[in-house]
DNA sequence: ATGTTAAATTATATTGATTACAATTTAGAA
DNA sequence: TTCTAAATTGTAATCAATATAATTTAACAT
């Protein structure tokens, strides 16, 4: 059941709670780029006694060894993503969905040729998602029937 | 003094006050990307009437018109730049500058190709920044001398 | 297994950024 | 100049995140 996320704790030296095996666990299956609120909520029910401040420690204490990373895309609340390889993220601004979009940034070259050390590359989209731009068109289609 | 702004929000249809002048102003002038309350206390001196609810209203009326446009790569705070160009971001975990970094992202074309509507881009790197990168290696070079 | 201890968890209080609201003022059109 | 919708202002409220201190616990040594 935890094994996987035994392991990863142990390998970065992390001490093992039950707290942050749910916490790895919980993002591990929702790859929603939830809230620490959403973690929380999602887990309370069967962990009652799970404190939001634990949620918030232990996703600092994830990022800060690279088991996950954060993302500061809405500007409202930070999200969490399981995922901790460099990619980039597309937001939605109909459904609000957060879309992973494989592409590594090709710029890396380019920030150590002016001297700057990159620790994290953070790339973030904004628009309207395939599916919401479907739905428009559809719309519209409807519309010129008159 | 104003004209300038004073174009840039008549070129937008937007009403011209003399608090939507002044933050234009401050934001042309200081390109340190400064948050809500870093424009507030600026220019609070010099127009003790300002209030800071009118600082949010308008910069989000300024970013809703592509006039300026806000970044969330800090986190805790929003912050604003008078380019409403693409270009990208990185900020030093050091000393807390954000430097401009003229790149234009280059997967734009996969975007599309995809499906997804994109109306803004965001790239974000954090990490150590030249300057920051050369007092350390001095530092270091001290020690060696024991 | 048991005891020990530093670290983690928890509940609560607090901070800090942002938004909501209602009263007042004002920009810009008539 | 008058009028009106929109903007500004001060205050209160909200929401995410952090600080704090007491309690619990993981992991080590015995």
């Amino acid at each position: 059941m935890f094994e996987k996320y035994v392991k990863l704790l142990k390998e970065n030296s992390i001490k093992i709670t039950p707290q942050r095996l749910e916490i790895l666990k919980y993002l591990d299956e929702n790859r929603t780029h939830p809230t620490a609120d959403q973690i929380y909520t999602g887990l309370k029910e069967k962990n009652p006694s799970l404190s939001k401040t634990t949620v918030y420690n232990s996703v600092e204490t994830l990022e800060g060894h690279n088991l996950i990373q954060s993302l500061t895309i809405s500007g409202s609340e930070s999200r969490y993503d399981f995922r901790n390889d460099m990619h980039h993220h597309f937001l939605c601004k109909k459904c609000g969905t957060i879309i992973d979009i494989d592409i590594r940034c090709p710029n890396m070259g380019k920030m150590l040729e002016r001297g700057h050390k990159v620790e994290g590359v953070h790339g973030y989209f904004k628009g309207i998602c395939k599916d919401c731009m479907k739905k428009e068109t559809n719309q519209n289609g409807s519309y010129n029937l008159a």
